[in-house]
DNA sequence: ACTATAGGTAAGTAATGCTTACTCAAAGGT
DNA sequence: ACCTTTGAGTAAGCATTACTTACCTATAGT
């Protein structure tokens, strides 16, 4: 059935001279000669075997089988019109859809979005959180932003800020649960997070001291769980820097040590096919300013310091 | 926005190498070189100023774009084939509209409906039942069956047969109301069918009689009720022989003179520039025959002569 | 009767699309 | 580690297509 099919660039000039009733107006709207027009319609004509105007004096007019193909050329072509047009908008209004943990949604990209968006009218972002790394083959994600060594095979990766961690807890749990130097941190709550069981290990190393164990345990589902769980008042929990600039302000936490740089950092990560990538690059840039804003603006000396 | 539409021809090969994951099967698919292919990819590329494969080792895969322009092409060409394919089915099974009178309908044409389709399977037959003359131009019929003269302007007329014209009763009318001769009917119900009042006025020149004055009317609105009221016993009407034939041998009406041939004919009547005309002429051949069939399984000798 | 006009046709030319021949890069099989 | 195979990309040349030019035809309008 298809192998009969007329060349279908011929529909252009058939649909001209069909809407303008005149191979000499369809000629000047296509820029060519009426000439051209006349073969092509009768390049069409023969395809189909048919003929498909009535050749009056110094007029043409369709014959019954060429208003019925004139829907087969309009259909044609205006379905081609309409997808490539809204094919053009999809590309030139892109949709970014980046991963990342709750906390950082909410604390540092949802807020400072209207500014993105009035610098970036046309591209649209969608905030995805998920507590977990996602998949990128699975997911329908362009880019994530992830705490990590920057080595997942397969995606490219752009450092976005390196991370500091310190102890934190609420200022009125301080008063009401003294603490003599971080090294000893016996009978206090220990704010673990699910998933990251292994950080107060980390953390005794990295204080020197060996006084986690035989602690209370309070496990969190989340690092915004964690943090929420600290300013109640429920423990002591490790807090990332970056992170915590606002709640450190309102007083809602307090550092007890001096921050300590991980080796984990935040990362960007994007897939290295992306065909995104220029506007993912130019999300990142200001993602980096606003992460180094945070972080700056965050006193890291104004820590109640028991080391 | 038309200006930069890319050659439309483009999507085909898109489509085909799309699909397929491969340029080296689109080229076998499309019958022309891989090459080709790789050019006509790289054209419509360019076009829209973006890659649409992610060009791997003996491999290709359409990237994000690739994926969105997939849908342009896919909708675009199923369209086009779709369009055209419910064009050929149209053009090759066409509907025949086609006028005539009620009477003809039913007595002629509908009851050989069956053997006219099974003649003729792909023609669609659409009978519409008219009582004047349509108007070509402004009803969409494709043909017509006229009685008259063969000139209508602008039309073209294939003669279908003579008509000959009888005065008619029923067995039973003759039996109750006899008559002495056709050229003295006084006393008579002489029925007159709306539009041919002045019938009964030829065939009294006809019939060298004038005797067709101080009769009783009875006017009805068709061909067909003045038939039945004859059928009744309601009075005298001027049939048409092609018409009668299983009315006259089924006894229902009785033909009282020597039927007499009348200047107009039957006529099928057609647009000169129908694209269907090579169909119409089909529809007109069978129709002429099951026209002389009619008339000559009538024995028009066997009226009962009142001459 | 003459002119102007729209479309059709034929021949020549410009443009395009295709093939051929070659290159390249990576995968797969010894 | 080697060579072979394979699919895609490229450049040059060729074939085909599509367009233009010039001329013809028919007719509507003057």
């Amino acid at each position: 059935m298809y192998k009969d099919l007329p060349p279908i660039q011929l529909l252009i000039a058939f649909e001209a001279a069909a809407q303008l009733h005149s191979f000499k107006l369809a000629a000047q709207a296509l820029c060519i000669t009426p000439s051209a027009v006349s073969q092509q319609i009768k390049q069409l004509e023969q395809h189909l075997n048919m003929s498909l105007f009535n050749r009056l004096t110094r007029r043409v007019e369709l014959n019954e089988y060429g208003k019925a193909y004139l829907r087969v050329a309009e259909q044609t072509l205006s379905t081609y019109r309409n997808c490539h047009d809204s094919f053009l908008y999809q590309v030139s209004n892109p949709i970014l859809r980046i991963s990342m943990i709750p906390f950082v949604a909410y604390e540092i990209v949802i807020p400072a979005l209207h500014e993105f968006k009035s610098l970036h009218p046309n591209i649209e972002l969608r905030i995805e959180t998920s507590m977990s790394l996602i998949d990128f083959d699975r997911e329908p994600v362009d880019a994530a932003i992830r705490l990590g060594d920057g080595n997942w095979p397969g995606l490219e990766t752009h450092s976005i800020s390196p991370c500091h961690c310190a102890l934190v807890a609420s200022p009125h749990y301080i008063t009401n649960n003294p603490i003599d130097t971080i090294r000893n941190l016996s009978g206090h709550t220990l704010i673990h997070m699910q998933g990251s069981m292994n950080d107060w290990q980390r953390t005794s190393e990295f204080l020197k001291g060996n006084t986690i164990e035989h602690n209370t345990k309070l496990v969190m589902d989340s690092y915004i769980a964690a943090m929420r769980a600290a300013e109640q008042g429920l423990g002591i929990a490790i807090g990332q820097l970056p992170l915590l600039a606002t709640w450190l302000k309102a007083g809602r936490l307090v550092t007890l040590n001096q921050p300590v740089m991980i080796p984990e950092q935040y990362y960007f990560v994007l897939r290295k096919t992306s065909v995104k990538k220029e506007v993912l690059l130019d999300f990142y840039h200001w993602l980096t300013t606003k992460f180094n804003a945070e972080f700056n603006s965050t006193d890291i000396n104004s820590h109640t310091n028991f080391a």
